[in-house]
DNA sequence: TCCTATGTTGTATG
DNA sequence: ACATACAACATAGG
């Protein structure tokens, strides 16, 4: 599921965790979500501290703790934060389950595309440190956008934007979202993009992501709201779905791997 | 039964 | 060494 702004939302679910010590932590030790670290030294550790803050970037989440202990998370395809009550048993696809004294805190993830880091020191850890600078920062401008496409040259445009080392955050409804409002066709090679077209995907980039962001945070809705109907995003799955600015029949075929949706003639090869 | 799924990574190839 | 393409990971739901 998740892309940049459903991390967020996601993060926001332990909120009320915030500030309250971690009583008891379960964790499946045999989860491949935990493949870079220790289940057993989590288990170990997070009893008795207190989860102090938490924040996210790219796709990832960062969860700081007292004693300098940092708890990652990826949500992968399928991953899910919640919050629950505290008696709360844990169930088949929950791998990380953190009870406090009012809630308890959890990761599930079915697919197990997901993946847990911990992290004891008293900074954030390199691989957090050492994300891209996101989407949304001056950091992100024509410049960096340019010279990455010159690298990328030959690979369509819509692969080179699910690059996270420049993209940070952009999955695969955000980068049709993207190149739909930039009029570039999906499968133009990132090297053959004119001046113009790479100032309007970088202006596209940004506002997607700052509106989802805007959506996501004026939302108190249970679940991540759906952009609304002016966007590509809810057509792009629909049989028969239309270009919400040209009313023409949307085309969706296998770009990169992925599945992909755009609209013809607005977005020409 | 078969197909698809909002992601990343390791490996093969050029 | 670098860029590109794709199988593999694991599971549920249509």
């Amino acid at each position: 599921m998740p892309e940049l702004a459903e991390v967020e939302f996601y993060r926001r679910r332990w909120n009320p965790g915030i500030g309250q010590r971690i009583e008891r932590a379960f964790l499946h030790a045999r989860a491949g979500v935990f493949k870079t670290c220790s289940p057993t030294l989590i288990e170990a550790t997070l009893p008795g501290i207190k989860l102090l803050s938490s924040e996210a970037a790219a796709k990832q989440m960062l969860f700081r703790f007292s004693g300098d202990v940092w708890l990652g998370v990826h949500l992968g395809m399928t991953g899910e934060l919640t919050c629950q009550p505290p008696d709360f048993a844990p169930r088949k696809h929950d791998h990380l389950v953190l009870a406090q004294a009012k809630r308890t805190l959890v990761f599930s993830d079915h697919r197990m595309f997901g993946r847990i880091q911990f992290h004891i020191g008293p900074g954030a850890p390199v691989w957090w440190s050492s994300l891209a600078p996101a989407v949304t920062s001056a950091a992100f401008n024509i410049e960096v956008v340019s010279k990455f496409l010159r690298r990328r040259a030959r690979a369509p445009i819509k692969s080179v934007l699910l690059m996270q080392e420049c993209f940070p955050g952009i999955g695969n409804w955000m980068a049709d979202e993207i190149l739909w409002r930039a009029e570039i066709h999906p499968r133009r090679a990132a090297g053959s993009l004119n001046e113009d077209e790479i100032r309007a995907l970088h202006r596209e980039t940004r506002w997607v992501a700052r509106r989802a962001l805007e959506i996501i945070s004026e939302s108190d809705a249970a679940e991540p709201p759906d952009p609304p109907k002016t966007w590509l995003f809810p057509h792009r799955w629909t049989d028969g779905g239309r270009c919400p600015k040209t009313g023409v029949l949307l085309r969706r075929e296998e770009i990169a791997s992925r599945t992909t949706c755009w609209s013809p003639g607005r977005q020409k090869l």
